[in-house]
DNA sequence: CGTCACTTTTGGAACGATCCAAGACCCGAC
DNA sequence: GTCGGGTCTTGGATCGTTCCAAAAGTGACG
């Protein structure tokens, strides 16, 4: 238990520096020694301290994560598997995750810089952005090296960011339901105003405008907004199948939750598409989009290591095809039947 | 950016030892001292360099969490929650949170070990505790400091652990149902064998034996037993459904959710409890168990800090209650029509 | 006024690694 | 033989903090 440098040093019979050298510039040893100086090393089971490693680097590589205080909302899980995936790729690449909590933005960008000046982290990630977010000019003015996941919906794009493509998403549900027959495709949204929101609505819209010729009028009968909950869903969702929508597209898994509940309640069955592809959507079953969270984690850590500032990625969702109607309602009446 | 104790003692007048016994140990100054050189930590801003005083104190405060690289399954938004809830008590502490990865219990074992000696986080926190854990011996052997979240269902209990009293939960359930007037009370778990499958139905049929006087017969006829997945429960249900049953209680969430779309399906409505609060009760709409993880957290926390190992505590959760039947698919016909 | 016991402050070494510049080594050429 | 140039190796200082032991200050008391 703690070998050092220079017990490594003494085994191998050459200087601190030398095992120091064989290990992070080993084109300056001699063939030779290297093989010595390794040797001794695993003999030894070394691994250097990494306290001391980065005092005298002065930097951490060790990346800090604010994780919500509480989750009983479904969108965080979202971000729970995004954080198992930068977890994954950080330490595949010698960097360290960090969690630190916080109940307000104020509060995160307080701790960002706590941490920053304790040396215990020294680049970060935001997720949950919205618009006006304060936190990015705030860490943006202290100089500290972070990226978010999520684009800046309002003005000054200055800082690093990535982002899922949600209208390139709701577009491969709405064309897939077009190649499936489907006519009349609904749209279950939140209120006009939320970026993504917008954006995923923009993806079903275009898609319909294209294909089949619809305008703003038939395209406003086809939609649907409510709040994220399920209940607010249902509700939302019923007179778009009392109308004779035969398909929808949503928001959000728990708006297709939501849907499913109401189809349930009018004893139909029409495929739903959620977006997010949340075990809500692997557990009631039905398609949803992907985030590809794993694509989002890995530019979101190259941006990082990118020094000025200023990188910007889009990912393209990928659509998760699931067999509709699973609690077999309506096993056939009700199949293949798109009133128009 | 960047003062350092010999900043603040320039400015203070004292010498930087004293400045580090004003931080640490205030009781060493004279009062006027210790005011002079905290009015100078004030107005440089200072905060201590961690990886100084960690490579000089030997110690780094650290709470290593494996986070499982892919996260589809229901039950591993329970850890995530868990997560939340011991980053912000380690926080308020002092101390830190730190993931890692691994794919197999041998790797995670091989990767506390690096961590620990890498100095990069000092005591560890394992979850998904399971019958013969090859962590634990191992962890113990390599004389890691850790707690275990999950009671040992094997024997040699020798090192801390922490675990939610799952019987009592399930009993609680049970209760309220009989309160409530239910009598053909139905049970739906996971096959005998699973440590805390055993102690949730355990909670249950102790109930049913001191309340209704059943016996082993009455308590087989009650319970179906299957995987965790929501169709194998809604298959699993049915039959208890068709036996008259009118409630049930759950060793899980999924186990209710798929319940509850087995009752959807036989056109039925009765009250479900699920296991673990997850999302999927809150989404659903169903009663759960919450197993109260601020209090796991605490807990766990507590045994990180108490050195020679072996402190154990019971947390009893607490039954969350929900109305059941949101989707109003039947909204009285078959309410209260309880056949027994 | 010196001594003693006690409180308060301080200098120097250490933690374990890396940076920098200088030293040792090697080999061929003058 | 030694000098030059390149390759390989090394000593010493340093990062910012805390530990340790010794020094300085304080006040009471004979």
């Amino acid at each position: 238990m703690a070998t050092t440098l220079a017990d490594v040093a003494a085994h191998a019979g050459v200087s601190v520096q030398t095992v120091s050298n064989a290990l992070n510039n080993p084109a300056l040893l001699k063939q030779a020694t290297l093989d010595r100086v390794l040797a001794a090393v695993d003999s030894l089971g070394y691994s250097p301290n990494l306290q001391a490693r980065r005092l005298r680097r002065r930097t951490v590589a060790t990346i800090g994560v604010r994780i919500e205080p509480t989750t009983d909302n479904i969108a965080s899980s979202l971000l729970d598997r995004f954080l198992h995936e930068v977890t994954a790729q950080a330490d595949a690449q010698g960097q360290h995750v960090l969690l630190f909590t916080a109940t307000s933005d104020e509060e995160e960008v307080g701790k960002i810089r706590e941490l920053a000046s304790q040396q215990v982290a020294d680049r970060f990630l935001l997720t949950s952005t919205h618009a006006g977010d304060a936190r990015v000019p705030a860490l943006l003015e202290a100089g500290m090296r972070f990226v978010a996941f999520g684009r800046p919906w309002g003005p000054a794009p200055t800082h690093s960011w990535v982002d899922v493509d949600g209208a390139s998403g709701t577009r491969q549900a709405t064309e897939a339901l077009l190649d499936a027959g489907h006519r009349r495709i609904g749209f279950i949204g939140w209120p006009a105003g939320s970026g993504s929101g917008d954006d995923r609505r923009l993806g079903w819209s275009s898609a319909l405008r294209e294909r089949l010729g619809l305008d703003d009028a038939d395209l406003a009968a086809l939609t649907a907004v409510c709040g994220d909950q399920l209940q607010d869903a249902t509700d939302a969702a019923a007179p778009l199948l009392e109308r004779g929508v035969d398909a929808l597209v949503c928001a959000s898994d728990s708006l297709a939750t939501g849907s499913v509940g109401a189809a349930l309640q009018a004893g139909r069955s029409l495929p739903v598409i959620g977006f997010d592809n949340t075990a809500l959507a692997a557990g009631v079953g039905f398609s949803s989009i992907d985030q590809c969270l794993g694509e989002v984690a890995s530019a979101a850590l190259a941006a990082l290591d990118h020094e000025p500032g200023g990188v910007t990625t889009i990912v393209r969702p990928r659509l998760m095809r699931r067999q509709h109607d699973r609690w077999g309602i309506l096993p056939a009446a009700d199949r293949g039947q798109s009133p128009t």
